[in-house]
DNA sequence: GGTTAATGGACTGGCCGTAGACCAATAGAA
DNA sequence: TTCTATTGGTCTACGGCCAGTCCATTAACC
């Protein structure tokens, strides 16, 4: 008997792992992209762990046996007692330096599908941010992010960067687009660390922000969306040329 | 002590739950994915047990209680032997048809969030796609996509319409894209199915869907992006209205 | 007709994650 | 100073999921 198969073309996209990992390590994960994508700043507290557990959807066996991992990798400490908690350490680790050709073999193709999509949501969100009405709150929360981003320092630079692209997917007004590109955001982390940071790609980046949040502000989509897509384009051909 | 709290804005984005569900769900949920969306068609034979469980990474036995869900929901049935498998029935449940109204209350602003993502998504996918150099067996897929969907009955429609779009998806490269993709286009099924399909508007769907698969394959991404964009926001139009 | 390879079907032991209760510490409030 | 609410720290019983193994069935092939 004949059987018409699936087409092995899409199969693979849909049929994808259920879960990348067991509980422990995705809610790691989840923590380290707080922390990392700085949305929880060094010395802020995370939320207490009955609560995290309950949003996470996760025992707080588990919730806490992450929270050790991080202190012990010297991301976070706890402290007992009513106003207490964990907070995230002042200083936090280095990421660890690999070459740009192990980084290559690691990753391999999953770089281009992950800058790929990058484009799309960052580009749709920047355009979905312009499209919109904002609360004052969230004009101030852009405006901050901005400052913030324009006066870090090198060793800050790419958590405020981080954050204010969250921030800017943030006001889209779709809180999957937010997840997703935490997420994007968190898979390029490893590549951008690799890179060195340059004063001068820095100076561009900050006039490109400006002109990006200047465009939501204003209300311009297609000015929204086209400075986005410039900015990411750099960061994407910067990244291409150093992974070759 | 006082400690500087983090914003309440992104982490809710963040701590969201690492996952929608126990392994079980989640596994049928995939499977009625490749169902609903077309990706395996009537007739057709899913993947042996061993092989598309270890592709999910789950469990052998927990895959087979998700297809013992679908077969007792009247999608699939399994034959034994060599040569056998589990096979998508020629004829599938009709969706459950619930009000606007209950719609609205189940889902509420899940329904913005799911719009504003999958235009993002689509017209971002649709750009890269015309961006790329598309192989001869991707150009006939799409094209043999595009002339299922423009032929297909009415009860046949919406399937082949979103494995029309998951093919643009594809052929954008990345294949995360497309995983995502997927993913909204499922949680904005139940509401397109409680829309009544009209000739008319079919009529209209099919020229779009005719000039972005032109405008992919001749290369050029931004009237790709442009007629995707208003393809997209006329369903967006029409669900927003029945949704009042 | 017999052989064979691949498939669905069924069972078992073990481990990870969960829910829930309880303990210990801490800083503000009374 | 005492009280109290909140937080991290600990333990236990239970359940779901998993890896591995073997059985039952089927259609093509020789």
């Amino acid at each position: 008997m004949t059987v018409a198969e699936p087409g092995n073309r899409a199969d693979e996209a849909l049929f994808r792992p259920v879960r990348a990992g067991n509980p422990f390590e995705e809610t790691v994960e989840r923590l380290l992209q707080a922390i990392k994508l700085g949305v929880v700043a060094p010395g802020e507290r995370l939320p207490s762990e009955r609560d995290l557990a309950a949003r996470l959807n996760v025992s707080r066996v588990t919730l806490r046996e992450a929270i050790r991992a991080l202190t012990e990798a010297g991301y976070v400490e706890s402290r007992r007692g009513r106003y207490g908690g964990t907070f995230v350490n002042d200083v936090l680790p280095k990421p660890r330096r690999v070459s740009a050709k192990q980084l290559t073999r690691e990753l391999g193709a999953g770089v281009d599908d992950a800058l790929v999509l990058r484009s799309a949501l960052e580009a749709g969100a920047a355009e979905a941010a312009a499209s919109r009405v904002l609360s004052e709150a969230e004009a101030d929360h852009l405006r901050h992010c901005l400052a913030e981003t324009s006066s870090a320092s090198l060793t800050d630079y790419r958590r405020m960067d981080s954050r204010l692209h969250l921030a800017i997917a943030e006001v889209s007004g779709s809180p999957s687009l937010t997840s997703a590109t935490a997420d994007v955001r968190m898979r390029l982390n490893e590549l951008l660390d690799a890179i060195p940071l340059l004063a001068v790609n820095l100076e561009h980046s900050n006039r490109q922000h400006e002109a990006i949040v200047d465009a939501i502000l204003a209300g311009d989509p297609d000015a929204a969306r086209q400075t986005m897509q410039e900015h990411l384009s750099g960061t994407a051909a910067l990244l291409r040329g150093f992974l070759t």
